[in-house]
RNA sequence: GGAGGCGUCGCCUAGUCUGGUUUAUGGCGCCCGCCUGCUAAGCGGGUUUGGGGCUAAAACCCCAUCGAGGGUUCAAAUCCCUCCGCCUCCGCCA
């Protein structure tokens, strides 16, 4: 949720925020009226709410003080009571009144959020206007890998080493499910396990985080809004996390955490589940696009005038792990379009892929900036001791899909794939070799 | 799954039975000031959060906030209902 004034002080902002992301700019205007509205309506309700509390005690006084007659037997008894019903009848009228003013005022404070919460993350200067193929490349690092004989895709590696089996993965749970295997299960361990070495060395916190979380935390990150691809158990109103970034965004739900020795840094280990609705028939190949995979995300806390400086320190994490991982990629600058709802800015460090010959995915380090941590309630304290919303930013380590390109970029004439260097003390090994 | 207990403004705690004169008590911690050669002690004051109004910004005023949401009532921390969380015991399972 975008802070309403900013839209306020500055609604041509915001308006071309919406312009570049494809959606509606009238909304601005929708959303300026409706805080009038709203704020009219509750000055109106809160005026006269205090108006009858101050009739209604009153009658507490009054009452005390009858008590106190009745006891002593002094004063005229029968005034007092009816001063008492004046007053309980007159607070009565206005109690009705009251209930119908709230009512208009919740009404209006609901419309107002409503049409707030339709608003995407004001974009930072520099993100390129557009969808999905008007991305910026900032970068290109390395180059892309050529072979002297005709080089394998990561499906057919992976059965030749018996890492990978689809077949029975969709035996046991469907298309886009498998079974990582062998060598296929150690790889993915080391390299999980090398990328919260490196989020330890810089100070993360690793955690292992619940997969499961409540409606109010999915929602709370903006991923509800895309409903369509988020799995949910009616049974227990449960929703199944496609990132550990969720939960991480969970923890502090509600807080103000300290920030004065610097941002909170977070790396999550979970497993991350997507029902990958809308990409039928894409990437069916392979673990390139499975509804079940695992991942260490980096989630970093900070105050927001900190954000763009460690949003460009966690690309930079990104890239140390690529580099350990002898990768060549490219890194785009998301457009508008293409950010989700939460996120003011991304960058995405593409890997090559030689069998695709394009670069794919590998990391995705969102700048969320206040947007998530407003729904959520996550706060700060001020240097002048007022409580802020803080900023929030996410980046990837690791996941399963990183084996596509290890295996495709490493791979050997003779079918055994070379294990990067700095992978090897996890894996143990130099080099997987085809099974016998 | 069954029975019982509990949830108060950072932490602890009074208040709940018996609704009102309560701006929600007191202590600890923290902040400011006084005192002091320095520190401690002592003394005085302040210290939930969110929203609205007025402001250049404050000060200030108002509304809400006693786990959450409803209800009863002129009036709810207090009474009623639903839900959530924690603890104890029993049962079941790993």
């Amino acid at each position: 949720m975008i802070d309403i004034r900013v839209l306020r002080d500055n609604p041509d902002l915001v308006r071309a925020s919406q312009r570049a992301r494809g959606d509606d700019e009238g909304l601005v205007d929708q959303i300026l009226a409706a805080d009038e509205a709203r704020r009219s309506s509750l000055g109106e309700f809160e005026a006269l709410r205090s108006k009858q509390k101050s009739v209604s005690k009153n009658v507490g006084a009054v009452m005390g003080r009858l008590a106190k007659a009745k006891k002593t037997g002094d004063g005229d008894l029968t005034a007092m009571e009816a001063d008492a019903e004046t007053a309980r009848t007159e607070a009565s009228t206005l109690g009705a009144r009251v209930k119908e003013l709230e009512q208009a005022a919740d009404d209006q404070g609901a419309t107002f959020e409503r049409l707030l919460r339709k608003v995407g993350n004001v974009i930072l200067d520099g993100v390129p206007s557009g969808g999905e193929d008007d991305f910026t490349v900032l970068e290109h690092v390395g180059e892309p890998t050529t072979f002297d004989f005709e080089p394998l895709d990561h499906l057919a590696l992976g059965e030749k080493l018996g890492a990978i089996d689809m077949e029975r993965g969709a035996k046991v749970g469907g298309a886009r499910f498998y079974f990582l295997t062998g060598v296929g299960a150690r790889l993915e361990l080391a390299m999980l396990n090398m990328a919260v070495a490196q989020a330890v060395e810089y100070g993360f916190t690793p955690m292992i985080t619940p997969t499961l979380v409540k409606p109010e935390i999915m929602d709370g990150t903006g991923y509800l809004d895309a409903h369509e691809d988020v799995y949910h158990l009616p049974t227990d109103d449960l929703y199944l996390v496609g990132t550990s970034e969720v939960a991480l965004a969970g923890y502090h739900k509600d807080e103000i955490i300290d920030l004065t020795a610097g941002p909170r840094r977070y790396a999550g280990w979970s497993t991350c589940y997507r029902r990958e609705a809308g990409s039928h028939g894409k990437d069916t190949r392979g673990i390139i696009r499975v509804h079940q995979f695992q991942k260490v995300e980096m989630f970093v806390y900070c105050k927001p005038e900190d954000a763009v400086d460690e949003h460009q320190r966690l690309l930079g994490w990104e890239r140390e792990m690529l580099a350990k991982m002898e990768l060549p990629y490219r890194i785009i600058d998301t457009a508008a379009g293409d950010l989700g709802g939460s996120a003011a800015r991304k960058f995405d460090c593409e890997a090559w892929v030689p069998t695709q010959e394009r670069y794919r995915e590998l990391t995705s380090t969102s700048n969320c900036t206040t947007y998530q941590a407003r729904r959520l309630g996550t706060r700060y304290r001020t240097e002048s001791g007022k409580t802020d919303t803080v900023a929030t930013l996410n980046g990837t380590l690791a996941t399963t899909r990183w084996i596509v390109a290890i295996l495709e970029n490493h791979q050997q004439a003779d079918g055994s794939v070379r294990v990067p260097k700095a992978l090897q003390p996890f894996l143990g090994l130099e080099v997987l070799e085809p099974l016998a």
